[in-house]
DNA sequence: GTCTATAAGAAGATAGAC
DNA sequence: GTCTATCTTCTTATAGAC
């Protein structure tokens, strides 16, 4: 990695941790093994620096295309997969993404500088929503919806259904940031909230059989 | 107010829109009318100014004794109101403690400074925690494990009923706090939310009727 | 591109008059 | 208790040698 992206990377850690203005150029140059002046070479300023980390975690946001995608591919692939899941299955992808969120580090790097820094700038809280709210939601909804239409989910508001799966998990999401400590006890959490959804919206097995036969 | 008491009160208002570092004493002094150097009469320093916030937050929720309480009165008194409640008047509730968390002008302050704060100090990480995550689960928990013995609520696991219940609520509250005019959308959200809890976790209106004739 | 030296300007805090 | 003047320290950023 050259040493302007380097500065981006241990940037990006030490704003996470301590927020853009209690972290100096100085800081930012020791981690990188320089000296602050030279960094002045690689970008004009440190807003610079902070606006480059931005536009880095857009593009990167872009190209995942959807928070809470399973598997990176299109949207139909997921559902198809979704179709015939069983609820081991089901639990399992919840996991993993709620796993992949929590410990991928840029992922939760972003995360948390987005969580410090979301009040200085409105554009930093729409980012932090889009990811993190609405982003999800409506993945998910579009991927459940298809669900209800493929009768392995029952209800009548595909809305309000997604939200109660997703928002336990945000919620577990934010405590795990706060204080990793407890992520062994969040996963359980997440596995019994997941069977408990499972049961709610009434995903006959029957049904899933009737939709693998048909593939 | 006394000008003690005013500095408290400007200096949270400037540290949850700003966060701690990008208010400077000069800004709290300005606002309560008064030059910098006269602060330090009423308090040490600037940290001691913040330390003074976090006390009385500490104090303020204390007497609060569970964020999700209904009335402020005991958890009997809020227990016997859930058993005989019918849908609408659990959708009001919701609907009041939601608006009042995200209204009260001290709670939004302090969950706002909080939110900016958490990772500099693990002790407001616990603090956040506690105010938004384990004292309402464990409220609600509480009065939702008298509605299911009372028979007015079903589950098995009255743990995840209650995170079912609070987690929607929760990050309801985290989008108003990040862009206000989603409120009214939220409030929506929130009643339907409410509705289909209630008849995913099945209260049914006769037992109801049966537990009011008893009393 | 990296360094040392240093300028320029904040921002916190104190001294001492009123 | 509040003020003006001032000190001190910290931090960003630049100048200019290598």
């Amino acid at each position: 990695m050259d040493t302007k992206h380097r500065i981006l990377d241990e940037a990006l850690t030490l704003f996470s941790e301590k927020g853009y203005a209690n972290v100096y150029v100085a800081d930012i140059a020791a981690r990188v093994g320089i000296k602050a002046p030279s960094l002045y070479k690689h970008y004009r300023n440190k807003q610079a620096i902070f606006d480059a980390i931005i536009e880095e975690m857009n593009k990167r946001f872009l190209e995942q295309a959807g928070a809470l995608q399973i598997n990176g591919a299109d949207a139909k692939a997921d559902a198809d997969i979704y179709k015939t899941i069983s609820e081991e299955q089901l639990i399992t992808l919840g996991n993993n993404l709620f796993l992949y969120f929590l410990h991928d580090d840029y992922t939760r790097r972003f995360r948390k500088m987005l969580t410090i820094e979301q009040f200085h700038d409105k554009k930093l809280a729409d980012a932090y929503m889009k990811q993190y709210a609405d982003d999800p939601l409506s993945y998910q909804g579009m991927l459940f919806g298809l669900m209800v239409a493929a009768g392995v989910l029952q209800t009548d508001n595909v809305e309000i259904m997604t939200l109660h799966f997703y928002a336990p998990i945000y919620m577990l999401l934010t405590i795990c940031d706060r204080d990793p400590s407890r992520e062994k006890d969040a996963v359980k959490t997440l596995d019994a909230h997941i069977k408990q959804f499972n049961k709610l919206y009434g995903r006959s097995e029957e049904q899933i059989k009737k939709n693998r036969k048909k593939k």
